[in-house]
RNA sequence: CGGGGUGUAGCGCAGCCAGGUAAGCGCGCAUGGUUUGGGACCAUGAGGUCGGCGGUUCAAAUCCGCCCACCCCGACCA
């Protein structure tokens, strides 16, 4: 390609809009134009790039025994249904009306529609295991798009599922999946962690994320600095401190002028704060939610909206809490009647706390679950962080965070019990396929890719994943030998294989050297008449600072080695 | 949805507070010339619904109201 001719120009000062890396290096480069809020157009480089991506990710599906089909963006409401999720999607739904009336939605995903097909398709344990997949555009009416590609509300995604005869088998088919996804990072020249995941929308139960650790993440990683033990901190757990034994005294009113927070209570009492509860309130799904937790633990609020199973979860305003009868900084479960309670098993982890008393100015001491008060829900909610316990070896827990460029999901019967997919086993019982579903967000990885290869001037592009191995850096274009030498170097490169870019354009070496940096392909090679005097060309890495004279007859040799 | 911010040429910005000269600057773009190893220089030129609608006024980029778009934080989110 030439780049007299290509399409999308690069940019001298970045737009004011661009916050993270590789949004900046993204538009700098031309390589992507925003259309709205979360939509963007890719422009040549870009496609170049995720076109490989998809190719790599393509290949490693195929060698893991998938089948590559496609399926409709547009589909029917009823299916939505059907499996309950339009519930579940809630607003994150696109949603519109044919000419008839007719409610359809545009796909965020395809569960729905790929477990229609197999219920019409599959029959017999002899069908499975089967695995199918996509590369399809996903649309998602996200709250806030943002990070440039990192979170879109139209995007393509590789999405593949896999249907199994018994839990056993998904197992093999999730390994295999993992594998599969591991060997698209490293082929990528990504380095991606794995960590324990909390399955959202999508539901199921074990499932893990693939992240790409960067500052500009949006999702924070929770691991242990002493065992391997890692997980997206909407899911992770810590080891919550169990206080001594003690006998169970009665309760006793205390005033607690002005004592409101967790802090000041304790405080004002003299106890530590998790010989406290405190007390949360909540809307879910337009109920009013009492929650309570020890007074040194956070409410997770992922886990809290799993315990309770519902689409929209808030804090409540005040002025809900007040219409509910409830006193912010002094109320407690004890004696509290006609809402529901959820509470952190951290509340049974110690005897004798201090909870409101439900009135202003006044906690209760001494207060102990199950004698003073019961609950509905009681399981984890709490928030892991930095410095809490690890929850398998006890050492020290630690944050970092990344970008989800993969999650894979064990759905297990979810789907196929709602839609009706069973299939005949060796005995001729009717069973619900088992599921898994693996997913991995191309534009993501592609901006991941920039923020994990990138310095000062530009992209530095792994080769599997740049646009062009050679940027070819026509040095003094009114020089006829310049010319000629470089054009024959792109004929002779191109019919090697070799992708080309050369940069044929009028203009001042710096011009072209700071092009070359900003857009970062693996090789620069310079044809200029100070190379010709030794019948060369100059040949530098992007990721190297020095560089080095070939003689021009070796350079397509010299070049198919370092690209291997 | 809550909080904060921004909208003036392709990009970056000034002008707005305190209404009034002819809507400016840098980069980029076009033409000509001089340059040519790390974002050159000179000259000439093209390019604008000042986000939109309405109001106030003799007069609005500037003041007021409503709306829209986009960005950031939060909420939310494979």
């Amino acid at each position: 390609m030439r780049l007299s001719k290509m399409f999308g120009k690069t940019l001298r000062e970045v737009p004011a809009d661009a916050e993270t890396v590789s949004h900046q290096l993204l538009l700098k480069a031309g390589m992507v134009q925003q259309v709205a809020a979360g939509v963007y157009s890719y422009l040549p480089l870009a496609w170049r790039s995720l076109r490989k991506i998809e190719q790599i990710i393509r290949e490693e599906m195929n060698a893991a025994g998938g089948q590559e089909l496609s399926m409709p963006v547009l589909q029917p409401l009823e299916i939505w249904e059907e499996s309950g999720r339009d519930f579940a999607f809630g607003k994150g739904l696109f949603t519109l009306k044919d000419r008839r009336d007719r409610r359809l939605v545009l796909g965020p995903t395809h569960e729905e529609v790929i477990t229609d097909l197999a219920r019409r398709n599959v029959r017999s344990y002899r069908d499975l295991p089967l695995m199918l997949y996509q590369i399809q555009t996903k649309f998602r009416d996200e709250p806030r798009p943002r990070g440039g590609l990192v979170r879109v509300r139209e995007f393509t995604m590789k999405d593949c599922y896999s249907f199994d005869i018994d839990e056993e088998a998904l197992e093999l088919s999730y390994q295999k999946m993992k594998e599969a996804y591991r060997n698209i990072y490293a082929r990528c020249s990504l380095e991606a962690v794995v960590v324990e995941a909390d399955s959202g929308a999508i539901g199921g139960k074990d499932s893990h994320e693939f992240m790409v650790i960067a500052e500009t993440g949006e999702d924070e990683v929770i691991y242990c600095g002493d065992c391997d033990y890692s997980a997206n901190v909407e899911r992770a757990e810590c080891a919550k401190s169990h206080l001594e034994e003690e006998a169970l005294l009665p309760m006793e009113e205390v005033a607690t002028p002005g004592a409101r927070t967790i802090e000041e209570v304790a405080n004002f009492l003299g106890v530590t704060r998790d010989r406290t509860l405190k007390a949360v309130f909540y809307s879910a799904d337009g109920e009013l939610i009492f929650i309570t937790i020890r007074g040194d633990l956070e409410v997770n609020e992922v886990k809290l909206r799993n315990a309770l199973k519902c689409s929209e979860l808030r804090l409540a305003s005040d002025e809900e809490v007040k219409e509910a009868g409830l006193v912010a900084g002094s109320a407690s479960a004890v004696g509290l009647k006609g809402i529901k309670i959820v509470a952190d098993d951290s509340i049974n982890l110690g005897q004798n706390f201090v909870v409101g008393a439900n009135k202003p100015d006044a906690h209760i001491k001494n207060t102990n679950y199950r004698r003073d008060f019961k609950v509905d829900i009681i399981t984890d909610i709490a928030q892991a962080e930095a410095g809490h316990r690890c929850p398998r070896c006890g050492g020290e827990l630690r944050s970092t965070r990344g970008i989800e460029v993969g999650h894979i999901f064990k759905l297990g019967t979810i789907f196929s019990q709602k839609q009706a997919a069973f299939y005949l086993d060796r005995d001729g019982n009717q069973k619900p396929m088992v599921m898994g579903c693996y997913g991995i967000g191309l534009g993501r990885l592609l901006a991941a890719a920039i923020e994990q290869n990138h310095d000062e001037d530009g992209i530095i592009w792994p080769v599997p994943i740049a646009p062009y191995h050679v940027y070819l850096c026509a040095l003094g274009v009114d020089d006829q030998q310049v010319v000629s030498v470089s054009e024959k170097l792109y004929t002779e490169l191109e019919e090697n294989g070799i992708e080309v870019l050369i940069d044929d354009r009028n203009e001042s070496a710096g011009v072209k050297f700071n092009d070359a940096d900003l857009l970062g392909m693996p090789v620069r090679l310079v044809v200029s008449k100070r190379a010709l005097k030794s019948n060369s060309a100059e040949l530098k890495m992007r990721r190297d600072r020095e560089s080095e004279l070939v003689p021009l007859d070796e350079v397509a040799d010299r070049l198919k080695e370092l690209l291997g």
